[in-house]
DNA sequence: AGCACGCCGACT
DNA sequence: GTCGGCGTGCTC
């Protein structure tokens, strides 16, 4: 303890205040002080410091302007604890990145920034650990043993002594008396498992000229600053190729590239693709890796080890040594929008990061958003198209099926003409595919004697029967019974009938329909990582498989090389509900999935089933008419204010007890501030939820539609300033939300 | 997010 | 009479 200088002498110097953020919903960083004589962190740095009774991990963050009245009281600061070691900074780019997602998204930086922090619990240093390599001694007395381990040392990697022994197939001793006789040196290692380093030449394809010129352009942008560049082209057009050249382009340069997948898990291939063309494999990061592949990984990523990064949306949030390009493939695929915690759209972020960092991002797709195409015409994106490709499957000829006209006896799904196609193509030795978007069994279980439905007991949907699990599950909340064998409500036995179709029961169905046929299942029920995916995938091209029964798991990124009809059995399942995207979803999903018929020699076909055959998307299919399908789409947007050319928030108010939530929805409807009309910015609502209760909470619901270029952060924090939730209520905000349920 | 403080039910 | 339920509010 120093004494007190007294004040009239030598000025004391203010204590060095710096700013710390949490990872907590704080809403703001907090103010600490650095004790005298310690080094002061700079931003960017992990420090330890108490919060109330605890202590907690946090990030030296910028100085901002925030106003000195706002700043607490400077005799209440407590002191930084210490600094976090082996850990690398946060750097500039990243802190500006979280800041910029939470003001985007209406949350706590605290909560971005937690995001970022939870993966640094995977940067402890690993154990280090003794491995072997040859002194270079001679050794007088050599044995058969001790000869294998030698050339086992001297050849590989360092190893360690047990691993040595058993690759010899030898004792430990034998290993332990050549370090004893000096031939052998034992040394520490801190464990880094070096990835192998990506090279850009290591085999170069040959591209068409189109390729090449989409190449160029976008080779070109790399190391070029900020761009964005929307990459369209048919399955087959060679899209993956031609952004490979950018990623060649930002290794030489040596930065790292992101490549972002929708649901990588279950899309490995693309990895393999990856290693061809650069000779090593890429840095995977998904939910699906084990621990210790996760703690490689991550530790890869932040040195800048791992070159080329290819992860699900989640590792947006990586902090990257030095991020040179990130690529979005299948940018327009809905999966990339996380839909609980922070909902973050991770192509936005990606072109958010990209402005940040200064570096070009790529968004791929063979059927893009509406979001990058009307950034397109607006200029604020580049477009490279790429033509179908020589050699590569013939567009399948795509046939609608009015139902109306075709209708299959009760309880069964399959028409006749799709029938009739799938014994023409079985006869013909190829593979067929039937698609339905419904997982489980049937989507509604009622009695027959008393008309009960089965229901969640804890939300506004009816249980899903899994038929393989014996089970009934409720697809929002994930509520799971056995079906029970008796209806709950009169007790009658054998009463409970299946209504309306799902995968499960559409397989069954087709295993009699077509009795000679391997029918085979593929829905994310059953698919649940890498390893089963290959085996399907595997199976279909070893073709043991002849008939293919799946939801959109079986439209993402998969090449069925033998496969040549697509059935699509209720094709209206995703136009139902008036979802704003409706249409342009199911024109996504159907042009992908029947983009899977086909090949070079026999171009395949794809057989529509729909209720309304003169819906426009089911026209545009048919015709292959992109072009015009996108047009009449982006004019019915305009014409409604709707994205892409006015921005939508969804606020949705819940509670426990329906009475209050519906009463704090119109205390926050009085809030709405006035001048918002003449902003252009109009609040719809308050409206129950279109799935009312979710979870035993009822669902109040706000649409905010703002027109572009209007401040709808600023709109949105200015309405809830000061609004308090009391007890249980909460407040969802859903910044440009995809679904509206 | 924790964790404490604070006011109402069934128990050593 | 206390132990404990979780509602409310604060943490630089």
């Amino acid at each position: 303890m120093k004494p007190p200088a007294p004040a009239s002498e030598s000025p004391v110097q203010s204590p060095v205040r710096v700013r710390v953020l949490l990872p907590l919903p704080l809403g703001a960083a907090y103010d600490y002080l650095v004790a005298d004589g310690d080094p002061v962190p700079v931003p960017g740095t992990l420090v330890r410091v108490p919060l109330g009774p605890r202590e907690v991990s946090g990030v030296v963050w910028d100085e901002d302007s925030a106003p000195d009245a706002t700043r607490p009281d400077p005799q209440k600061l407590k002191p930084v604890l210490g600094i976090v070691a082996d850990v690398p900074m946060l750097h500039h780019e990243m802190r500006r990145f979280v800041d910029w997602v939470a003001r985007y998204y209406l949350r706590q930086p605290g909560d971005v920034l937690s995001i970022v922090l939870r993966r640094f619990s995977l940067l402890r240093p690993p154990r280090p650990v003794i491995v072997h390599r040859p002194t270079g001694a001679e050794l007088p007395r050599m044995t058969p043993a001790r000869q294998r381990v030698m050339e086992l040392a001297s050849e590989g990697p360092p190893r360690t002594a047990k691993d040595l022994a058993e690759i010899a197939g030898v004792g430990v001793s034998v290993v332990r008396g050549l370090v004893g006789k000096g031939v052998l040196e034992a040394f520490t290692q801190t464990r880094e498992q070096s990835a192998r380093v990506p090279q850009p030449d290591f085999a170069t394809p040959r591209l068409e000229a189109d390729q090449i010129h989409a190449a160029d352009a976008l080779r070109a942008s790399v190391g070029q600053g900020f761009s964005v560049t929307l990459l369209e082209g048919v399955t087959g057009a060679g899209k993956t190729e031609v952004f490979c050249e950018a990623v060649a382009e930002a290794l030489r340069q040596d930065r790292q590239v992101l490549v972002l997948l929708p649901e990588i898990a279950l899309t490995q291939q693309i990895l393999g693709r990856f290693r061809d063309r650069f000779g090593a494999d890429p840095t995977a990061w998904h939910s699906g890796l084990s621990d210790r592949d996760r703690r490689t990984a991550m530790r890869d990523v932040v040195s800048g080890r791992a070159r080329i990064i290819v992860g699900a949306r989640s590792a947006l949030f990586l902090p990257c040594a030095d991020l040179g390009l990130i690529i979005v493939d299948e940018e327009h695929d809905g999966s990339y929008k996380q839909e609980d915690g922070l909902h973050y759209h991770a192509r936005d972020m990606a072109v958010l990061r990209g402005s940040i960092g200064g570096f070009p991002v790529i968004l791929s797709s063979a059927t893009p958003s509406l979001e990058s195409l009307s950034n397109v015409q607006s200029g604020r994106y580049g477009h490279q198209k790429l033509a179908r490709r020589y050699g590569a499957a013939e567009l399948p000829q795509v046939q609608i099926i009015d139902m109306c006209g075709d209708r299959p006896p009760s309880g069964r799904w399959i028409g006749g003409q799709l029938e009739k196609a799938v014994h023409e193509t079985l006869a013909a030795g190829e593979q067929a595919l039937l698609f339905l978007n419904r997982r489980g069994y049937a989507p509604l279980t009622l009695c027959n004697t008393c008309g009960h439905r089965m229901q969640c007991p804890h939300c506004t949907a009816w249980l899903v029967e899994h038929r393989y699990l014996g089970r009934l599950q409720c697809h929002h909340c994930g509520h799971d019974v056995r079906r029970p064998a008796a209806c709950p409500k009169c007790g009658d036995t054998d009463s409970l009938k299946a209504c309306g179709p799902g995968v499960e029961r559409l397989a069954e169905e087709a295993k009699v329909v077509f009795p000679d046929a391997r029918v085979a299942l593929m829905t994310s029920d059953l698919v649940t990582g890498p390893a089963a995916a290959a085996e399907i995938i595997g199976a279909m091209a070893r073709q043991e498989i002849d008939l293919l029964i799946g939801t959109q798991i079986v439209a993402k990124g998969h090449h069925f090389p033998h496969l040549t009809l697509v059935g699509v059995i209720d094709a209206d399942l995703g136009l139902a509900g008036g979802d704003l995207r409706a249409g342009e979803r199911t024109w996504q999903l159907l042009h992908q999935v029947s983009g899977r018929a086909g090949r070079a020699e026999s171009p395949g076909r794809a057989l529509i089933q729909t209720h309304q055959p003169d819906a426009p998307v089911f026209k545009a299919l048919a015709a292959h008419d992109s072009a015009g399908f996108i047009a009449a789409e982006m004019a019915a947007r305009q014409s409604a204010g709707m994205p892409p050319f006015g921005r939508l928030a969804a606020l949705i108010l819940s509670a426990p007890d329906r009475a209050q939530a519906q009463d704090l929805a119109t205390a926050l409807a009085r809030r709405i501030p006035t001048t918002s009309a003449a902003s252009g910015i109009r609040v719809l609502g308050p409206a129950p939820a279109p799935i009312a209760v979710v979870r035993g909470r009822h669902r109040f619901r706000f649409l905010v539609v703002s027109r572009h270029g209007q401040p709808l952060q600023r709109f949105l924090t200015r309405w809830l300033e000061g609004f308090r939730l009391p007890g249980k209520a909460r407040l969802a905000i859903d910044v440009d939300p995809q679904s509206f349920l």
